[in-house]
DNA sequence: GGACGATACATGCAGATGCATCTAACGTCC
DNA sequence: GGACGTTAGATGCATCTGCATGTATCGTCC
């Protein structure tokens, strides 16, 4: 019974935490450089994988989306300017995104303003 | 530097674990219950509270969803025929909302399912 | 009592998501 | 080389969400 309770505290408390973060971070990197929460992390991922050349399904499984909403968030990026999809040679169903110059420079404005969200909510 | 690196570190791991567990959630209380997360944990704020007639705006206060979120998801609620929406006598603008008897049951059957997820995913 | 700003909830709309499915390319087995 | 199961990614569709706005009611001030 009680441990019940402590289950669903523990979970109301991750929850509350996720929400607001996520509310903030979203509100923020969308008025201040249009783009969701999950453009930002591709665009993150991407530039953090030294050869910056990632195939859609490794962003997958480093990200917490479907690989439906991946390919779309990566078809915004590009559309957008700020990725670019090539074929993959050696394996012609792959796909390699790249960030443009574009993407690296939006992804360094939006970079403190997510660092701050984060700061004011993580101790 | 190394204190950005820990934000960004804290926050992929509240996001990861956020993430499998309202995945989880989601996909069991769906499957074996037709409620989505939202509606559980609508149903579960609605019996928790003494009275059991509460105001919309109450919980949205105490739920991570907008006004108007919440307010689809007791439209829902209440076309499953899981809550009943009442004028307010004393405030015509307010709703109370209260569970059903079938709420009642709905909510008592999927308890276990959603303490289940809760306890394989956190300690 | 009438005007006016504030509040409670509903709704139009646009956007993001997941599931199921489709297409194209891969790899293997014969 | 052709058939077949598998894999990578794209897409149709339904759903949920938030923002902005609409509607009705409240409370106050004159």
């Amino acid at each position: 019974m009680t441990a019940e309770a402590a289950l669903a505290d523990q979970w109301r408390s991750l929850l509350s935490r996720y929400s607001r973060i996520a509310h903030d971070l979203d509100r923020e990197l969308q008025s201040g450089h249009g783009l969701t929460v999950s453009e930002y992390e591709a665009l993150d991922q991407l530039l953090c994988r030294p050869p910056c050349k990632v195939r859609v399904q490794d962003l997958v499984e480093s990200m917490h989306l479907s690989q439906s909403a991946l390919s779309r968030t990566v078809a915004r990026l590009e559309k957008c300017g700020l990725v670019e999809r090539a074929m993959c040679d050696t394996d012609r169903r792959g796909v390699f995104v790249t960030p443009t110059e574009e993407g690296r420079r939006v992804h360094g404005e939006a970079r403190p303003t997510y660092l701050q969200v984060l700061a004011r909510h993580l101790s």
